[in-house]
DNA sequence: TCGCCTAGCACTTTTGAAGTGG
DNA sequence: ACCACTTCAAAAGTGCTAGGCG
């Protein structure tokens, strides 16, 4: 477990200790394999480039499964959730709230190649999701993951008992998210001392190191060496408005929300733009968590085959369409992270309290107040899923 | 003027086809 | 004919920078 700094000795944001590397959903535990890598990023504020043509993430995930049924086929798949409703801009070597977040971009889900595999494929290696890109446009046909600039984001995981990507809709489900791998998205790095470290450890970097043009050599020498304690001026993360009050309703809201085995699922046909309301309402933090939860929910969406090929164009819009209507449906993990209780606390807090990402409980379950924030209004507001799915 | 985005650059690493030998 | 291993060129991927754009 790395080592973090003593949060006090920070100037301007404290800090709490990282979650654990790994979680347990029931009997499911997925372990974040390259967790030291992020947290020595996220300690600085991860930052994901994204490009026109998509471009890999760096770190990359990379998890490991356990407590699977060996037999059982399982679909494992990946999506990037929107951390809050503002925009960043980098200012004076540090992030800030630069406003409200654009209208969420087409919402895409990566399916991990080897899907579906039984629980003993899955348990045997770790899981590499090297190959998804991330890209800004919007009108991308390749399938990457679309993501706005200057918006924070975080991976994540959904494990789902299914024998095929088009029977997800069915099958027992959990997810997972890490803290430590929550991300600024640019184009351009902003913090220069991402660079040096994304330099140190990409081996694709080495060349501007090593050779060709060196001008960049210069510039990140030019970058100042920061005492070990403002390390932890999570730039992002500790800026962000925090909410940790609003996380219980939230959450609850969720489970009010879940559909009943065999009800009629029109019910969520909300594939309304999420994210119209999603900016113009206050956006809260749900964090239920349906650990152990296995639930079986009727499809109202017939699935269009497809599989995911990383190397293959997305000829089908319809199935991410699908899927986001799946995981729009059945979502799980509603965020493990301090969102901001509403806009107001954007605008004040550029110096918010600090609620860290390991403030909120794991694994465990918050079955508090189901019966409020039942309405759809309040559900739109949830920006995990159904954005505008095209 | 400022901040963000993009294309092109020079380089390394990865990938896969082709060749070789047992 | 088949398999395993090696070689090598092409493709993919990287951060930096100048210039464009709103």
């Amino acid at each position: 477990m790395q080592h973090f700094p003593d949060p006090k000795s920070n100037l301007s944001m404290s800090w709490t200790p990282p979650a654990p590397d790994s979680q347990q959903q029931g009997c499911v535990r997925m372990t974040l394999e390259n967790s030291s890598l992020w947290k020595s990023f996220h300690c600085i504020g991860t930052e994901m480039i994204i490009t026109k043509h998509g471009r890999r993430m760096f770190p990359h995930c990379s998890i490991s499964l356990a407590g699977l049924q060996p037999f059982a086929n399982y679909v494992i798949m990946m999506d990037m959730v929107p951390v809050d409703s503002f925009k960043y801009r980098w200012k004076k070597e540090q992030w800030e709230v630069a406003g409200k977040a654009e209208p969420q971009p087409p919402c895409r889900t990566y399916m991990h190649p080897d899907s579906p595999a039984t629980g003993s494929h899955w348990m045997k290696q770790s899981l590499s999701f090297l190959k998804v890109k991330l890209t800004n446009n919007h009108f991308d046909q390749h399938g990457h993951i679309i993501l706005h600039s200057m918006h924070r984001y975080y991976p994540r995981f959904h494990v789902i008992q299914a024998d095929s990507p088009y029977t997800v809709r069915w099958g027992p489900f959990q997810t997972f998210s890490f803290p430590e791998t929550t991300f600024t998205a640019v184009t351009a790095y902003q913090n220069p001392k991402i660079t040096k470290l994304k330099i140190d450890h990409n081996p694709f970097a080495k060349g501007f190191r090593e050779g060709g043009t060196h001008s960049h050599s210069k510039r990140l020498s030019d970058t100042r060496v920061l005492p070990i304690e403002r390390c932890i001026s999570f730039p992002g993360l500790q800026r962000m408005p925090s909410t940790t009050n609003s996380v219980l309703s939230e959450k609850t809201q969720v489970s009010a929300l879940l559909p009943v085995k065999g009800g009629n699922h029109s019910a969520w046909s909300l594939e309304q733009d999420a994210s119209e309301s999603l900016h113009t309402e206050p956006l809260e933090l749900l964090e239920y968590d349906y650990s152990c939860e296995e639930q079986m929910v009727p499809a109202s969406v017939a699935y269009q085959p497809y599989r995911f090929d990383t190397s293959a164009e997305i000829k089908s819009n319809e199935f991410h369409q699908n899927l986001n209507h799946f995981l729009f449906s059945r979502s799980v993990d509603y965020a493990r992270f301090p969102f901001p209780a509403n806009d107001l606390d954007a605008a004040h807090l550029h110096h918010p309290p600090p609620q860290s990402l390991a403030t909120v409980e794991h694994g465990s379950r918050h079955h508090t107040d189901h019966h409020r924030h039942s309405n759809a209004a309040d559900w739109s507001q949830y920006p995990l899923f159904s954005y505008s799915c095209w």
